[in-house]
DNA sequence: GAAACTAAGTCAACATGGTTGACGTATCTT
DNA sequence: AAGATACGTCAACCATGTTGACTTAGTTTC
């Protein structure tokens, strides 16, 4: 029932160097792939959950939860962001961000001012305090991350960021990548 | 306010080979660590994102939804499972498994027996239908690792291996790396 | 200058998947 | 017989997502 023929008939544009050891390795698996993509998968799961429980539990005294960590961390990064582009960033609706982003500018965490030029736009940034709680929630996970990193080693770190970046859809890779580089 | 002592006192068991290159990098950042960590982590949220919506289309034409898949995944995973062996790796209260596990009882995709030995336990294990099930959530998953791997090669990967083991919670990082491989 | 479009906010209703707390029942252990 | 354990269930609640409809303000276009 499960379909390994990707495995077998790799799409033109799959061609790439360093091709040849993998399909030695991949080859030799018994049951072809499946183990070993499945363990790829379950090490992601639980990653994923590790990491993201860090910021929670900071997240928590305040009466905050993730998606409050998530446009923290993008107002953040993006200073001056509008809410356009913040939604296309989050992939929600207009209707889930208010709930959040609506508490947040009460608290005075994130301020929002007109543009200039356009005066439809409310530019969001972080303020002092919006700093100071998005600074508390990241130090955890990025002591994770770089902990990680450190005891990986460099050569990990590399092929953990090519992964990743070819696990992204193909279609929003490019502009995903140039977000994260930005 | 962010504190990055983390970077320049590491822990007595954070000593590891191939630790010298990584620091040099680190230390020839000027804003240290952070804008990379936060690269890094970045990377992490939009990758599982995507990752995680190729089951949700599957699982979406008969109603269910992630919780769902990850039940569907690990009693695929680990036939004859008891409910509360599944309950520790899901790490979810009884009562939220109960609402998806018992549809999944009720719609036939999952077949529970009662314990030869203890006949309190409940074992679990995924019927035929259930196994096709599985087979369709898991397949463009595994399709997009696949994939990834590929592109990446075989060092990439094993990168991304100690990198993502290194992301789990110390005190639970070996029990989960033994239910990975197991 | 009127019409049309766009950015943002808001109200309402609903789905999913988590939580806590309390309780029942069958079964095993001591 | 008493107590612990495995499982199930009811009820209430919370966080975060959805769709759809509508308003207001500001910009663009004809």
């Amino acid at each position: 029932m499960v379909d390994v023929s990707f495995s077998r008939s790799p799409t033109p544009q799959d061609d790439d160097p360093a091709t040849a050891d993998w399909e030695a390795w991949f080859d030799g698996q018994n049951h072809p792939a499946g183990r070993d993509l499945r363990q790829a998968i379950e090490m992601l799961f639980f990653a994923y959950r590790d990491f993201t429980s860090d910021p929670d539990q900071v997240l928590a005294t305040v009466g905050y939860g993730r998606a409050h960590h998530r446009v923290l961390h993008f107002v953040g990064r993006n200073p001056d962001i509008t809410v356009q582009d913040l939604l296309k960033i989050l992939n929600i609706t207009k209707q889930s961000l208010a709930r959040v982003l609506g508490a947040m500018v009460r608290d005075g965490y994130v301020a929002q001012t007109p543009g200039a030029r356009d005066r439809r736009l409310r530019h969001l940034s972080l303020t002092e305090s919006g700093q100071a709680l998005e600074a508390a929630c990241s130090d955890p996970q990025q002591e994770r991350v770089a902990r990680a990193f450190h005891r990986a080693g460099p050569e990990a770190v590399e092929g953990y960021r090519r992964v990743l970046s070819e696990l992204l859809d193909r279609e929003s890779r490019d502009t995903i990548l140039a977000q994260i580089r930005k």
